[in-house]
DNA sequence: TAGAACGTTTAGTAAATACTAAACGTAGTA
DNA sequence: TACTACGTTTAGTATTTACTAAACGTTCTA
């Protein structure tokens, strides 16, 4: 391979760590999935051991939320007890699973917070002020149907079976 | 107040210190967007020491990015050098903002490490074996236009004025 | 049953990040 | 000019996070 290649690659996972970091993920994600995108054939553990430059454990947790999050296939070959991963390739069908483990976690937190504390003010908490209670109630309110609207948002993409660049292009025609 | 809206109050930006977290801003911002969101009045940045529990470089700073982003806005008083801060409440304004500020730093530079990287592919780095420039060809072509498709999506956002639940329910609509 | 070849887990460490405390700059006020 | 009231910047620190190295458990093989 020449070095000019190896250099293209290297700095394509080293973009792809960017990214990775930007969108709160581990930077090692971001490189493991890099390597991955890049070779034509699975890899094994050891393998991305070599490419990647990190260490069996980290590989070993990192490819695990990779897989979680639908980014990373595990394969196998008869005979052989090795795993080997490839890149997902179709990304809306990544999004729908990324959004996916995220909405069990903590985005629905989130909402059940602001919910909690809208149900205790409508309990009565706080009504000695009536106008300040009354804010309050608005303020709520007005993010709680917000953050509805999000959800309800969220999780038709994540039901979504067929999505893909025509989506985006309805929703671009929408948006004018 | 009572001790109930207090505590109220703590546990509402508590859980948006959470969200704020989660989306890889730091938790303070949340918070202090928690306090302002809460509060009838704009505050000083003393009042968001007092109420936050944070430091005033901290908030300083925090503050700023708040503002950077559209979540938070700056009024002053008449015969009063204090600096005043009030929450955004028009969340639909905030995400326009706040992916418009993403979208020039860490964003285009994603993108751009891409279309690099293809770049110099077709320039022939690599074509000494065709199959594997191929190959890689293939995946990177794929790789830029589902940014392709990303950036205009967030960019037609951005642009977008009248963005509202509206908006949201349109698309919904879209998504079966 | 012993040994080898795996992936996983853990304990410790390095690196990144957000904060505090205090110095600082600047602009109003006596 | 000196003093005060601000917000900002800086240097240092605490906390969190992601990693390494090594121990470990399990399964296959001789």
């Amino acid at each position: 391979m020449t070095d000019q290649l190896t250099q293209l690659k290297q700095d394509f996972t080293e973009g792809l760590s960017q990214i990775s970091k930007f969108w709160g993920f581990p930077k090692g994600m971001g490189a493991i999935f890099g390597v991955l995108y890049l070779s034509p054939t699975p890899l094994s553990l050891d393998e991305l051991v070599q490419n990647s430059g990190l260490t069996k454990g980290a590989i070993s947790t990192n490819v695990r939320a990779l897989s979680r999050m639908g980014l990373v296939r595990l394969s196998t070959k008869l005979g052989d007890r090795k795993d080997y991963y490839e890149a997902e390739t179709d990304f809306y069908k990544s999004i729908r699973a990324i959004l996916k483990e995220r909405q069990n976690n903590e985005f629905e937190l989130a909402i059940q917070s602001v919910s909690k504390a809208l149900e205790k003010l409508e309990e009565g908490v706080g009504s000695e002020n009536e106008t300040e209670h009354q804010f309050l109630l608005e303020r709520l309110r007005a993010l709680q149907s917000f953050f509805d609207a999000l959800d309800g948002l969220v999780k038709s993409v994540v039901r979504l079976e067929g999505m893909g660049i025509t989506t985006v292009e309805k929703i671009l025609s929408i948006l004018k």
